[in-house]
DNA sequence: GTGGTCTAGACCACG
DNA sequence: GTGGTCTAGACCACA
């Protein structure tokens, strides 16, 4: 898996590594159990800290995506099942409720809405985790 | 219209006051054309710093959701029609694609994410808003 | 004479009626010793304080533009000569110097710049004020 | 670069810093690509609070003459293509109406005129400066 | 009264 | 180290 970083976005770099694994976990370019780079081998890659990588994987492996395995390896937490929990929940509606409104006042009518929803939802898959 | 503030959030307060702004355009309760609190009036209301709010004014003018009417003091565009352009359409596409990635992952269906944005559409209102 | 205000712009009102009447003067629809409206009448008409209009007057006035006669009427300064002294040109060169700099970045090319400039002064009339 | 900031100038010294800023891109005395000093760093040297220069910077990334490479601070846009739109060139005319008018009745001649803004003009480099 | 500018100092997020 | 956020208080321009 390839990471694409923007170093001028206004989207921490942290932040941005973060959304790109777990999209490619949801595509099935990142598959359940498979190997991370160890965190100085993905910082050295991307040409970023270390530090940066590694606030990363923690925050991975307390929100349930990594495990950490032998000799300090991550991987793809091979029995995903991140929770759907209220809190959770709670910050889905609130994020949609401000995308919402601005793509509505921008023009951006529900059936448009809808269908850029549907094309990322075509592109993940159901792998064989139960 | 009443703001309510989350203190603690890890939201900035003035991006907090922006979104509810924005929203409550989408919904209707706030009208175009309708007169915004002074800076420091809301600041005092909302008992924080005034220069707080003004950021918040400053981003909605060069955004183009509200216009300073001199000395009469900030209202929502009478005449709002920000654009959709390819700039936007991408933040939201990057947006969305990180947000239903997580929501699939964690067990939100297509069908519930539809429900939770129309949901929200249903809630906003079309500019012949009385 | 007809005064166009936009009250929504970051152009100051007295500045928008000062620089409106100036160039009515280069083009002519002000003619030299023409009477202006009276500070409660031109604030009337426009519906604006009339301490802001007393502003436009005494800048004006101070400037060798209007003169006063009789009763605190304003007129045109019949033989208006304004000074080209060395402080106005160094202004000159000041704006010229950033707004060149910033037609220049974003691709006005220097003939556009002047077909621009020719276009004003073509507007503009010498009267009989020798 | 070295900025030179006049106090007492009724013009705002964000302004003054922010102008000089652009005139430097123009005339190629600071290059794409180019770092800018951080935000304490310039207040320092210049001797003002940061929150000005701070002031300056959040609007020329805004307008996109500058990016803030994550970390290493603020830079010239390396692909500077700031846009010649419809309002910019609706605000120019207007400069250059009032501009222009003035000039004229103070016995500035177009041809004066047009010396000045080729004089300037002569001063600004092409992209491909290296 | 309004918003705009500037100063001063604090704390935090990021890398 | 960097920029971002927030607070606090001052003065000014405008209407």
């Amino acid at each position: 898996m390839l990471l694409q970083i923007e170093f001028e976005s206004d989207i921490p770099i942290y932040l941005q590594i973060k959304n790109q694994i777990i999209r490619g976990i949801a595509t099935g370019s990142l598959r359940l159990g498979e190997d991370l780079p160890s965190v100085r081998q993905l910082a050295s890659d991307i040409g970023i800290n270390f530090h940066t990588v590694n606030k990363v994987y923690t925050q991975l492996r307390q929100e349930g995506w990594v495990v950490v395995h032998r000799k300090s390896g991550v991987m793809i937490n091979p029995e995903l099942k991140v929770e759907k929990n209220t809190d959770y929940i709670a910050s889905l509606e609130d994020s949609l409720s401000n995308i919402t409104a601005e793509a509505f006042l921008r023009g951006v009518t529900k059936e448009a809405f809808f269908h850029i929803v549907e094309k990322h939802y075509a592109g993940y898959i159901k792998e064989g985790r139960e």
